[in-house]
DNA sequence: TATGAAACGAATACCAA
DNA sequence: TTGGTATTCGTTTCATA
């Protein structure tokens, strides 16, 4: 895989913007041409350093109620349980962490119903979950996918 | 607002693959014309619903270090407090949250150096910031955006 | 269904190793 | 001279009225 310079971060910093940007309005606005914005983003999704996708509201679609929700595992079940929560459609994040918690789970529902129902049934059946600690949303603050920055390294090892 | 019906959430769903997928795609897919295709989405576009963005992959841009911090704030402080932490470009995701902690936010460093410098340094001069509980990610299992379920409600308040 | 805009494929030009 | 990248242009596909 190609390194990724700075002209690709500048493309991917204004598809960041809008996942619609024509390939002509960015050439325009890097003084390049449309064939090198083509071509350098047909490299990049082929490297799968990004992706065109829609960012749809969970409130908007009723799912009212989102949680996060830190998990303790049996020690050698942690692998199983984080497959096995990755199957479930009303969870959006599953990743395994240092710190207070083995995993911690996203989750989005439709009323707090269905979250009593998620953790005392669909949870409590997962062999290996020793404990849920669920936080649940009460205001968010930013929800951003704009985390290509101008340069890569702000802080070096030496910083 | 109007009230997204299952044809609406169809749409979503195949963008939510490919966020390029063409109307006339969608539409045939779905049997149904293209015209209506490009007005559903119009509608959805106006109402917020959905917009269409890149996903990049944090690993490929550099930024290996991934994590999520529980903070603890001093009472009253605590929108401030995430307003603050709102600005911040490492930070991605920042929500008040009832449970263990007041506030959960997700934060990529391009390095360990730079997460530390973020801690010892920015969280620091935040005032109001009682405590951080860092989580460092290690392994990431799901993080999907596909959460557009056929039907809204699954389980009902009587579920 | 027609019109303009955007995306695409392929040939060519450029540049640096 | 060669490999990689940028440009250009003709064609096709798409969005839109």
């Amino acid at each position: 895989m190609k390194r990724i310079d700075h002209l690709d971060r500048q493309i991917l910093q204004i598809l960041q913007d809008d996942g619609r940007t024509p390939y002509t309005e960015i050439a325009h606005q890097l003084k390049i041409s449309e064939g090198t914005v083509r071509s350098r983003i047909s490299r990049l999704l082929h490297d799968g350093v990004f992706e065109f996708v829609i960012r749809t509201d969970p409130v908007k679609l009723g799912l009212n109620v989102q949680t996060i929700i830190g998990l303790n595992t049996k020690l050698g079940l942690q692998q199983q349980v984080a497959e096995e929560l990755s199957q479930l459609p009303e969870v959006r994040f599953v990743g395994a962490f240092s710190g207070k918690h083995d995993l911690i789970i996203q989750a989005f529902f439709y009323s707090n119903t269905e979250l009593i129902h998620f953790v005392n049934e669909r949870l409590s059946r997962i062999e290996g979950i020793l404990g849920a600690d669920v936080s649940l949303e009460l205001r968010q603050y930013k929800d951003s996918f704009s985390y290509v920055r101008e340069d890569e390294v702000a802080i070096n090892e030496k910083g």
